[in-house]
DNA sequence: CGTCTTTGACCTGCGC
DNA sequence: GCGCAGGTCAAAGACG
């Protein structure tokens, strides 16, 4: 938990150089034309950086409508998440007790009233439960979320509240990883996976060794999205719509991270910006310019160092 | 041959 | 105590 929560915050305040246009040899002063001051060039620059004014304020306009307008996506559809919830727990009243209160608290909770820690039963301490929806083709009747872990499925079950059964599901590396899983379709969209996650991994992610930190309690959503299944998000909800690789839209994202106070939908973002940035080009040429930028920044630097050393 | 899935049997908790 | 429903076990079979 504390240790999730630290790498989200940590992850999200690195300090990349994620604008591909910029190259550090721009900053830079012209040195084998430094002597070429003519009043033409000058005034060339001042409408240079006239336009460039123009176009600065006209971006910060359209960026504060999206930041708006990302502002209430993000408000709506926590509120669709914790609206879908509640209707699907009170649409069965038994054995829903423990999923209603983990649910609640893996949400956040406002709707439901607040609940004391103290009030956990030992039962529901014991392990952390999280959701997750995935949508999915509705005419694929396998029930498989590809998380990135490795499942061994021990049981199906139809359920009385839902026609589509229920599989179940234990972390492969049982029993020395409690980590269990139950997979079954929405009872009211046939095109949505519902898997319930319980318990917390005690080793490393499978196909991203070192990196399962970032992961949720059940090493959810967006680290390993299979052709067939896409975590929500990804392809055909809200965020799929969501560029974060638009620094405004990333940062936006940052705040209303920071405003939820429940870690589970931290990371849920968390995991759909990383996904996003990872499955988009742009951000791959950013991520490399930014990573050139800082390597030819250090060279700089070295040399600079190295010249007012000699 | 080892691993995984399937599936019926069994266990457990809960309401009546 | 009984029945119901969710959850788990474990034997058998499939698969690479
Ligand atoms: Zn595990």
């Amino acid at each position: 938990m504390d240790r999730t929560s630290a790498a989200c915050t940590t992850s999200l305040t690195i300090d990349l150089n994620t604008n591909p246009m910029h190259n550090p040899t721009d900053d830079q002063p012209p040195t084998s034309e430094g002597n070429d001051v003519g009043g033409e060039r000058e005034s060339g620059l001042n409408n240079e950086a006239y336009d460039l004014e123009q176009e600065l304020n006209r971006t910060k306009s359209e960026n504060e409508k999206l930041n708006d307008m990302l502002t209430i996506i993000c408000r709506k559809y926590i509120e669709l998440m914790q609206k879908q919830s509640v209707e699907e727990l009170f649409s069965s009243k038994k054995r829903k007790y423990d999923e209603i209160e983990s649910f609640d608290r893996s949400i956040g909770n406002s709707s439901f009233g607040h609940h004391c820690c103290n009030e956990w039963s030992p039962k529901e301490i014991k392990s952390n439960v999280s959701r997750v929806h995935v949508r999915i083709d509705p005419s694929d009747t396998s029930l498989v979320v590809k998380d990135g872990y490795h499942w061994r499925k021990y049981g199906q079950k139809v359920t009385r509240d839902n026609p589509s059964p229920r599989a179940y599901y234990k972390c492969s590396f049982a029993p020395s990883c409690p980590v269990k899983k139950k997979v079954q379709k929405s009872a009211n969209d046939p095109s949505l996976l519902v898997a319930t996650y319980e318990g917390q991994h005690n080793h490393h992610h499978p196909s991203t060794p070192g990196l399962s930190v970032s992961l949720p309690p059940g090493g959810v959503a967006g680290a390993n999205p299979s052709p067939g299944s896409t975590p929500i998000g990804c392809s055909s909800s809200a965020a799929s719509i969501l560029d974060f690789t638009d620094p405004i839209i990333f940062s936006n994202m940052q705040s209303a991270i920071a405003a939820t106070e429940n870690t589970a939908v931290q990371q849920f973002f968390v995991e759909q910006m990383a996904s996003s940035l990872t499955r988009n080009p742009s951000f791959t040429a950013a991520l490399a310019a930014a990573i050139t930028g800082r390597i030819l920044d250090d060279v700089s630097e070295d040399n600079n160092d190295s010249l007012s050393n000699s």
